[in-house]
DNA sequence: CCGATGATGACAGCATGCTGACATCATCAA
DNA sequence: TTGATGATGTCAGCATGCTGTCATCATCGG
């Protein structure tokens, strides 16, 4: 909880006059967890920005390539209710993103041999260029953000994260 | 990236005949630093959804308890944009809900001694039995998902995440 | 004191997520 | 074969976030 104090603390200068924080009574565990749970939500944020920032020149959005990764990750295509299970996210929202993206001609809807009814969602020219693009600029950028972090932190973490979704997503 | 990987495979039972992935080309860092961010994006959503049904009898939402929560952080208030600041969203969203939350009764808007425009948000009686309700959800809530990890693996994360949005913020 | 600069309030438009509801198709057990 | 159950497509409504814009107020340097 320190984390947001401080920050609420920062936020004096501007909006002055706030006082002591009042965190009597919380244990340290929860404490640390609930600043993590804020800085969650505070991380997610930012990375939506930076991912938007970093491919708006490729004409994508955060939403977007979300769909294009995961779409590229599978060679025969996915439904749009698989992606939604992959993303965690409702088929009616990926619908809708799926159904821009191939107006314009990212993605295309094929037959599925495996169902009628549920078209498989593929990866156009246009969609795989913009693929390797967004590789381009995602690469680096993942790189830049790594290299003065351990791998161990980041595999603790990345565990922490994966442990706390499969919790709370049964 | 195994994670997705496998969230990936494991839609294949459902929406069928997807093949290998190609990861080829990620070294093992970058690999888990973009597994880490999909995992962000996943927790995330997750936590608002668990925030939401966790205080729904509360007459709360997500956007709300975040408001709440930082407000009681502050003794003497705080203005609508340094809330956003705290938070890192735009100071437009922040007014939107403490609009309505003012309506509702939760907060009050009180005039700023030092500053004759940017009013300080205040939690009325109403708002502070709120918090408290909200507390004796989430500390719980906390505790629960906590017992089991390592409190070093949390400070661990935190850091890592706290790294990230530092980084990012800028 | 005054003008430049920044912060704030207020409104508009848009993107993205959710849930609900309903019809239709797939699947499986009786 | 048939009926129940689940998955999917589709539309609607709503909540929440963002950016852009403009007027107004605060603050500070000249």
């Amino acid at each position: 909880m320190d984390a947001l104090v401080a920050r609420v603390g920062a936020v004096r200068a501007v909006a002055p006059s706030a006082g002591a924080a009042s965190t009597v009574g919380h244990s340290p565990k929860r404490m640390l967890f609930l600043d993590l749970v804020l800085s969650v939500f505070r991380l997610n944020g930012l990375l939506v920005a930076e991912g938007d920032a970093m491919t708006e020149d490729l004409g994508l959005t955060s939403a977007r390539w979300k769909v294009i990764g995961v779409v590229a990750l599978s060679t025969a295509g996915l439904t749009v209710p698989g992606i939604a299970r992959v993303l965690g996210q409702s088929r009616q929202a990926v619908q809708r993103i799926t159904d821009v993206m191939a107006q314009d001609g990212l993605i295309t809807y094929e037959p599925n041999p495996k169902h009628k009814r549920s078209v498989l969602v593929l990866l156009t020219d246009e969609g795989k260029s913009a693929y390797h693009a967004l590789r381009e600029v995602q690469d680096p950028w993942a790189i830049r953000n790594t290299e003065d972090i351990p791998i161990e932190e980041l595999e603790t973490s990345l565990r922490l994260v994966r442990r706390l979704i499969q919790r709370l997503d049964k």
